[in-house]
RNA sequence: GACCAAGUAGUGUAGUGGCCUAUCAUGCGACCCUGUCACGGUCGCGACUCGGAUUCGAAUUCCGGCUUGGUCGCCA
């Protein structure tokens, strides 16, 4: 039976392994290989007066990257890393990769983030790489957890939708039938469709695609959002979801991946403490102009804004009571200074993280502002029908998973963070 | 989309007009080596993004293309 590599002690006497030749060192007589799995690295010593030639025949053909299986006695021993060898008895090659390889899988040659993600498959070989992905996967286990245990529904909706919308940002369009139709941007008017559905709490991981011709460190056209919709509330208490979750995310990844922050360095990762502070955007736009970043108010925040925000702040945190001409349509104003209105920003202090509001619920005030924001009401009947028949009060966010997870391990690039990112150049693989 | 920058062995780099049949590392191949942990040693293999121009001479200068990176904008 094949055992995972991390549970190869010397206690186990006798073990059968199968990995990746990770390095190989040959010394003369005596030749280390080191195997990789997904649970770690072991240290197979061919001492080579001592093994069989089927052995000596596979070592000597093998070679990096290479998968192989072998079975053999673990001895424990000072001289080998982790404190423990195994010596084959029988080793054979299941795979044997060619050579060069495309990447140093062993990082001692550094490989600039194109070739990385041309060769995904390889690059996702290193522990450091694998990972982060560990670390994600947990981290969205958590935001479900969290989202259960507080009654959110997990829902599904269409990424296949009929019309551009909400205005803003460009939409990939779609040949459907003979039909035009458009990769959805967001999640958002399904969530509060349902909101009229009585499902009173929502949540959706999914993916979001923005055709936006940007080109940084911080952005991609697929990535993935955490939404979530919640009935009878209002900003404050998204707010309070928010981070919350954030927070339970965090700790659940301080409590299960010690090994997966360990290899990625990360030796104080700190879990944010709740409540995150609260700004208004007012107090924002203080805060910038004071630091050098003039803002008046109705200017979105520039990224040196946020750079400077952030640093000030030193922390998780909220901007509240945004310009109402700033946020879309479907935002809430504030009833007595309508020039304001309920929505939230969650700022990590490199970047946003989150938006979200309490929603507007009324229908005669979400056609005014649908029809001040310069849109044609008639476009949005499926979403507006529901806001006839009896919706309720209703707020939510959406958060960034990738943001989430390169501001939690301090990545400098978004495409680290997922598998095969999508940029404005790269459709594959 | 604007601006800036960059394309040299499989990978990562040095090289700003002749000293380049191009540096170093890693890798690969051969040989030596029984305790490596970036093993070491000797020898070898392998590259100037494409097209045009300037020049006696171009990896190096100029023009254009292609590709890539970054910043900003844009991005509910």
């Amino acid at each position: 039976m094949l055992i995972p590599i991390k549970d190869v002690t010397p206690a186990v006497g006798h073990a059968h392994i199968a990995g990746w030749i990770h390095e190989e060192r040959d010394l003369g007589g005596l030749t280390f290989l080191l195997v990789r799995d997904r649970t770690g690295i072991l240290q197979v010593t061919i001492p080579k007066k001592k093994v069989t030639p089927d052995v000596l025949a596979a070592v000597k053909d093998a070679t990096r990257e290479s998968v192989i299986e072998c079975e053999g006695e673990v001895k424990a021993t000072e001289k080998a890393p982790g404190g423990r060898e195994l010596i084959p008895e029988t080793l054979r090659i299941i795979s044997r990769a060619e050579t060069p390889l495309p990447l140093d899988v062993s990082e001692k040659v550094p490989a600039e983030m194109d070739t990385r993600l041309d060769n995904r498959y390889l690059d996702l070989r290193k522990p450091r790489v694998n990972a982060i992905f560990q670390i994600r996967n947990a981290c969205l286990r958590a935001v479900s957890e969290y989202l259960w245990d507080n009654k959110f529904t997990q829902v599904q909706t269409p990424k296949i939708v009929a019309a551009a919308t909400e205005g803003g940002t460009e939409l990939f369009p779609l040949a459907y039938f003979d039909q035009e139709a458009f990769l959805n941007q967001s999640p958002q008017l399904f969530k509060q469709m349902l909101m009229s559905s009585g499902f009173d709490r929502v949540f959706e991981i999914g993916p979001i695609f923005r055709a936006e011709e940007h080109n940084t460190l911080r952005h991609l056209n697929e990535a993935t959002s955490i939404d979530i919709e919640m009935s009878f509330a209002n900003e404050e208490d998204a707010m309070q979801i928010l981070e919350n979750t954030v927070s339970y995310a965090y700790k659940y990844v301080a409590d299960h991946c010690a090994d997966a922050l360990t290899t990625l360095g990360l030796t104080n990762f700190k879990v944010p403490t709740v409540p995150f502070p609260r700004i208004t955007y007012r107090e924002a736009i203080e805060i910038s102009t004071a630091g050098g970043e003039p803002l008046v108010f109705g200017d979105d925040l520039s990224t040196a804004a946020e750079r400077v925000i952030g640093e000030k702040m030193g922390t998780m945190y909220f901007i509240t009571e945004w310009p109402t001409s700033a946020r879309p349509f479907y935002t809430m104003p504030f009833e007595d200074r309508p020039e304001v209105c309920r929505a939230f920003d969650m700022m990590h202090p490199r970047m946003e993280l989150s938006s979200g509001a309490q929603r507007c619920h009324i229908y005669p005030l979400l056609i005014q502002q649908i029809k001040s924001k310069g849109l044609n009401p008639d476009a949005f009947e499926f979403y507006l029908n529901p806001f006839r028949y009896g919706m309720p009060p209703h707020a939510g966010w959406g958060l960034g998973a990738e943001r989430l997870v390169m501001t939690m391990l301090d990545l400098n690039n978004i495409r680290e963070a997922v598998l095969f990112p999508r940029d404005r150049h790269r459709v594959s693989p």
